[in-house]
DNA sequence: TTAAACTTTCAAAAATTATTGAAAGTTTAT
DNA sequence: ATAAACTTTCAATAATTTTTGAAAGTTTAA
């Protein structure tokens, strides 16, 4: 496989992963393109190698940059804006794994502790409905912790001892 | 907040969680219907309750199945077919993190080792290019080691543990 | 202040995904 | 073998999501 199949490989399923994080497939593409580039790129670069519109290309970049993965950067004595993504995977992950908690999770959370905070009547489906959601409850609580808190290791050395520990 | 009320926030809450986990929103919806009910219910009992066709509920029940998360069960003496959904919440997210894990993270891992491995021409763009998506493949690889070991562990006494340990 | 270079916005169109419902299929009881 | 009770399939339709492209907006240089 040469360069060019790689990259166009690459792109296309780092796009179709999109939904594993929960963005759309051109954002992710957006994004695989700007991963593996070695220079900042503009709209007209990404416009072009992506095949997309214009607008298309405006709107996910900056969602992009609403959720903190991709950066504007100025070149000086030009007039076009560059665009440049966390290249650091450790960081990319933490990045995304705050974003998604914050966005997805929390409100889940919150629903959850609702739900099965409300009175106990005594009728079976009652107990049945608190019990059930306060199991969901802690283990959403758990793992969202656990996935912060694991992602937020810069040091790749703590993850890869957990993981002796736990094989 | 009443028993029916609870039950509708968290059914359909849990719907729109869907996205997070890679199922649609009927799915989702079925299996926390069947989640909270305390005895198995019917394709009648899903339609109505969520009103939703008949065609629908059969279809996302067969792929709850494929999932391994829902269940038919035979009651004796009736002719309906009945539900069930598995009930512990940790068996649960084991089931869900393995499906996930062999639908969609294996194959993106296996396009990552194929386009890491390309022969290296010595162009700065290729040099990144393997760069990255071999650091993008290990991360991936061992996220989802640890997300399949972490969530298999039966007893919840280690995740606790692991947790104070890093936090 | 003007105009060129560039970016953003957003209504309309296209693409994708989910849902319906009725016909076809299956199973069970008699 | 028949019919009733039930489930599955799938083409058509509906709902949702994504994309486009052109007009409006912004910034910079002169």
């Amino acid at each position: 496989m040469n360069y060019d199949d790689a990259k166009i490989k690459f792109v296309s399923t780092w796009g179709s992963l999109g939904s594993l994080w929960g963005i759309n497939k051109a954002m992710a593409q957006i994004q695989a393109l700007l991963f593996i580039s070695t220079k900042p790129l503009s709209m007209e670069d990404i416009m072009e190698d992506l095949k997309i519109s214009r607008g298309n290309t405006s709107m996910n970049l900056r969602q992009l940059m609403d959720w903190g993965i991709v950066t504007k950067e100025i070149i000086p004595g030009e007039r076009k804006e560059y665009f440049t993504t966390e290249k650091d995977v450790q960081e990319l992950a933490r990045t995304i794994a705050k974003e998604r908690s914050r966005r997805e999770i929390q409100p889940v959370i919150k629903v959850l502790k609702e739900v099965s905070s409300i009175k106990d009547d005594g009728t079976e489906k009652t107990k049945e409905l608190i019990k059930q959601t306060k199991a969901l409850h802690d283990l959403t609580e758990t793992a969202d912790d656990m996935i912060n808190k694991l992602v937020s290791q810069k040091q790749n050395w703590i993850t890869k001892s957990l993981l002796k520990l736990i094989k």
